[in-house]
DNA sequence: GCCGTTTTCGGCCCGACTGTTTTCAGTCG
C-alpha cells in the first residue's frame, strides 16, 4: 500500500463514519489525517519504518494503529466493519451533486437500495422526490449527476494516473531484460481524461517480460496474457496494457501505440508499407514523412500534420519556461503553509516571483481576507521582501465574483495590489445569460487582471457551469484580460480548446497552480501539458515572463 | 479521534445558497 492507497481507505471509513452519522469531530479527525498523508513527502513505509508515524499532523495512536494495519496487511479490520453496517456502494453517491451524507443515509434507510443503479431507477420512477427535504428539482438533478458520472466513470484523471503509470514503468525499468520502454496512449498524449494505462517496452526476451510483470504487486486481475502484450486491471482500477516488442520493432511500435488514431490515420494513409522500416527514432520517422518531429501531445489530428509540413508548428514549451505562479494560497485564508514557506517552495523551484492571492472575505469557509487582513498580509509582504534580491512575492487575491458580478473587495482595495484573480465560487445554476453577464461584468472591472477556473468545471465531479463562451472570450481580448489554466488535474480549467481559441484571439494565458499547500505548486505541470495540448507557446504565456510591476 | 493544556478533558470553522419549506436542513466550498 502507497500513500494515495492508504489515505484512500482512511477516507472511505470518514464517509462511512459521516453517513452513520457519527461523531462530526472524529469525521474530521480522520479527514485530517488524510490531508496530511496526501501532502507528504517521503513514503509511509518508511516513516513507519523508522518510527516517525506519530510526528504527522493529525494523526494519533487510533489512526496511526490503522496506518499500520493497512501497511502491513492491506486492509483495515475498523474498515471492513463499517462497510458491514453501511455498504460501500454508497460512497458512490457522494460524488452525485446535491447528495451527500445525510441524504445518502436517508434515501438508504427509507429505499433500502445501495447502488448507484437502484438510486437512478429510483429517481426515474419519482420516488425520491416523496422523502422529506427532497422533491423534483433535486431528483432531476441526481438523475443529471447519475448521468454525467456514468459517462466519466472508466476515466481517471490524469493526476490519478501518471504517478501509477510512474510506479509501473519504475518496476519495469528495473527489469535487466528490458531495453528500452516508455508510456504510450493517452497518457502520453497528456490527456487529462484517460481511460487505461498503455507502456510499450522492448525486450528480445517477452517470456521473461511477461513473467516478471505477472508479479508486480498493484496488479488486481490479469485478463489477456498472451504473445505481444498483457492486460489487466490495477489495484487503484485502472486498466493497463503492456505491449512487448522486439528492439527492432520498438520505433515504430511508439508511434503507433503513442496514437492517437486519427493522427496516425492520415499519416499513413497514401505511403508505402515498407516507409518506416528501420527507423531509428521518432524524429527520423516524421522526417521520413516529410515533416517535422511531432510532439505526442499534438497528435490528435488537429491540424498538426499540415503544420509540421510546413515548419509552422508551436515551439514547444517546457516547465523551465516558468518564471512565477500567479495563484496560490496560504495559512491566511485556507492553504496550509506560511507566506515564508511557499515562498521558498517556489525559490526551490527557480521561480522569480510569487503571487499570493488568498481568498477574499465572501468565502468564509476559507477564511478569506477582509479589507483589514490584506492589509496586514501586504506588509508582512514586503516585510519578507527585503530578504531577497532575486525573487519577489507579489500582493495579490482571488476575490470572489459576487452573483451580481460585483467583486468581494472594494475597487480601492483591489487598486493597491500588484495581482487580482477573480474567480467563481458560488450560484453555479444561475441561467445562461445572468452568469454571462455577471463575467462580463467582472471582466470588465479594470483592476481584474485574471479570471482564474473560468469554466468552474470539476472534471469527474461536475461540468461547468452554463455560460456564453463566444461572448466571455470577446470580452476578454477587447478587455486585454488574461485567463487562466488552473493546473489542478481535477480542474484544467480552461481546457485546451478554449486556451487554443484564446490564442488564436490574442488573449494571454497564465498557468498557475492554485497550490493550497507548498507541495502541490509542482502541479503546474498538468497546466503546461495542457497548454502544449492548445498549442500554446512561451508567448502566450504571461508567467513565463520575468515580472516587474 | 486529535490536540494542547491553567495536562487527562473540552474544544474542534462557518456563511451563502438551494430547495424545500413557511422557518429550516442539507449541501457546498
Amino acid at each position: 500500500m502507497n500513500n494515495q492507497e492508504t489515505a484512500e481507505i482512511l477516507e472511505k471509513i470518514a464517509d462511512l463514519l459521516q453517513i452513520k452519522e457519527d461523531n462530526s469531530f472524529k469525521v474530521r479527525a480522520y479527514r485530517n489525517a488524510v490531508s496530511s498523508i496526501y501532502h507528504l513527502d517521503e513514503d509511509l513505509k518508511t516513516i513507519y519504518q523508522q518510527g516517525r508515524l506519530d510526528q504527522i499532523p493529525g494523526v494519533g495512536k487510533a489512526i496511526q494503529g490503522k496506518i499500520v494495519e493497512i501497511l502491513e496487511t492491506g486492509s483495515c479490520q475498523y474498515y471492513n466493519e463499517l462497510k458491514k453496517e453501511i455498504p460501500a456502494s454508497l460512497l458512490e453517491w457522494l460524488a452525485i451533486p446535491g447528495i451527500a451524507h445525510k441524504t445518502a443515509r436517508q434515501i438508504y434507510k427509507k429505499l433500502g437500495i445501495s447502488t448507484l443503479d437502484e438510486l437512478y431507477q429510483a429517481a426515474v420512477a419519482q420516488t425520491i422526490q416523496n422523502l422529506p427535504g427532497m422533491g423534483a428539482k433535486s431528483e432531476e438533478k441526481i438523475i443529471k449527476g447519475i448521468e454525467y458520472l456514468k459517462g466519466v466513470k472508466d476515466k481517471t484523471t490524469l493526476g490519478e494516473a501518471l504517478p501509477v503509470a510512474r510506479d509501473l514503468y519504475n518496476y519495469l525499468q528495473a527489469f535487466a531484460n528490458i531495453e528500452k520502454l516508455s508510456p504510450v496512449g493517452s497518457v502520453r498524449r497528456g490527456k487529462s481524461l484517460v481511460g487505461d494505462l498503455d507502456i510499450l517496452v522492448a525486450s528480445r526476451d517477452e517470456a521473461a517480460v511477461r513473467k516478471y510483470l505477472r508479479d508486480y504487486p498493484w496488479i488486481k486481475v490479469i485478463k489477456l496474457d498472451e504473445s505481444g502484450h498483457v492486460t489487466g486491471i490495477l489495484k487503484t482500477g485502472l486498466p493497463f496494457e503492456v505491449i512487448i516488442v522486439e528492439p527492432q520493432e520498438y520505433v515504430q511500435a511508439l508511434f503507433w501505440t503513442t496514437g492517437s488514431k486519427e493522427h496516425c490515420r492520415v499519416l499513413l494513409d497514401n505511403v508505402k508499407p515498407d516507409l518506416l522500416r528501420g527507423v531509428a527514432s521518432e524524429e527520423e520517422l516524421y522526417k521520413r514523412f516529410n515533416m517535422d518531429y511531432i510532439p505526442p501531445e499534438l497528435r490528435e489530428n488537429r491540424g498538426e500534420v499540415e503544420a509540421a509540413q510546413t515548419s509552422s508548428l508551436p515551439a514547444r514549451l517546457e516547465l523551465h519556461h516558468i518564471k512565477g505562479d500567479l495563484h496560490v494560497h496560504t495559512d491566511w485564508s485556507d492553504g496550509k503553509n506560511s507566506l515564508e514557506e511557499m515562498a521558498e517552495a517556489a525559490r526551490a523551484l527557480n521561480y522569480e516571483y510569487l503571487a499570493i492571492t488568498d481568498h477574499s472575505r465572501s468565502l468564509t469557509v476559507s477564511s478569506g481576507l477582509s479589507p483589514e487582513k490584506l492589509l496586514l498580509q501586504g506588509e508582512q509582504i514586503d516585510r519578507l521582501n527585503r530578504k531577497w534580491d532575486d525573487f519577489r512575492l507579489l500582493k495579490g487575491i482571488e476575490v470572489d465574483i459576487l452573483k451580481d458580478g460585483s467583486l468581494d473587495l472594494p475597487d480601492d482595495v483591489l487598486a493597491g495590489l500588484d495581482i487580482v484573480v477573480a474567480s467563481i465560487h458560488s450560484a453555479f445554476n444561475l441561467d445562461k445569460k445572468a452568469q454571462t453577464q455577471r463575467l462580463v461584468k467582472a471582466i470588465n472591472n479594470e483592476h481584474v487582471d485574471i479570471i482564474g477556473h473560468l469554466t468552474g468545471r470539476l472534471l469527474k465531479r461536475r461540468p461547468g457551469y452554463e455560460f456564453d463562451l463566444d461572448k466571455i472570450l470577446e470580452e476578454s481580448a477587447r478587455n486585454h484580460k488574461i485567463l487562466e489554466i488552473n493546473s489542478h488535474p481535477d480542474r484544467l480549467d480552461v481546457d485546451e480548446d478554449i486556451a487554443r481559441r484564446a490564442k488564436d484571439m490574442g488573449i494571454k494565458i497564465a498557468i498557475n497552480s492554485d497550490a493550497h499547500h507548498k507541495n502541490e505548486l509542482s502541479i503546474i505541470q498538468f497546466g503546461i501539458i495542457t497548454a502544449r495540448r492548445g498549442w500554446l507557446e512561451k508567448e502566450d504565456i504571461i508567467n513565463t515572463s520575468t515580472y516587474l510591476k
